[in-house]
DNA sequence: CGGTATCCTTTTAGATACTG
DNA sequence: CAGTATCTAAAAGGATACCG
């Protein structure tokens, strides 16, 4: 899907649906939303499969649309926490609907 | 994206989100929420730019996920009309849920 | 009118190796 | 620990030409 970045001309929808657009940002979205803020390597153990390109990649995507932040932390060994903002926050009820809507309707389509 | 067509097995979060996931889904549930029932030219009238070949690939898979419906005319010429289906209306202020929220928080993110 | 068939390009995700 | 760089593979979407 072509991601056109020059967003302060884009409507709602697309900007919407771009932020949520990504293969692995709402299960990204989900995880954030269970924790208050979470590390790099505990983010990628639970999205199984996903490469830590791909994470990273992902990560900037959500923080350049203002839903995720990050928060480095000067330690040995270094510690970076991601947590939701509150647009990201107010964003995950409005997910769950969606989501609650695929669980009802569902069992009514065939297998191609 | 990969889609795994097995979707008796699907969580309802994957589900969800191919219904809504490709390019033109979203453009295409708007404009036939607009509209009883609407044709095939027109559709693609209404939808600058898409090609017969993405209109009719998207149309196939909304109406394999069970929220659009098909029915063609034996007139001559060929009619064909296209509306949502039940479950496709009650997906529709869910999606303009998100839109909204888009239109709120679009003007807080910078462009990279 | 309402498509399909074939081929091609763009976009997105993953593999692997390596770094501050 | 938390990434980056480079390359490759796979999807999705599009162009063109043609058909019932």
């Amino acid at each position: 899907m072509k991601y056109d970045f020059d967003m302060k001309n884009l409507c709602p929808a697309t900007f919407s649906f771009q932020v949520i657009g990504g293969k692995w940002h709402l299960p990204l979205m989900a995880i954030l939303s269970e924790n208050e803020t979470i590390r790099y390597n505990d983010l990628k153990r639970r999205l199984d499969g996903i490469t830590a390109t791909t994470l990273t990649n992902a990560l900037k995507e959500l923080i350049a649309h203002g839903v995720v932040r990050r928060e480095a932390f000067a330690e040995v060994p270094l510690r970076v926490e991601y947590s939701l903002t509150e647009s990201g926050k107010e964003l995950v009820p409005l997910i769950e609907a969606i989501v609650t809507w695929g669980g009802r309707h569902m069992p009514e389509i065939e297998p191609f």
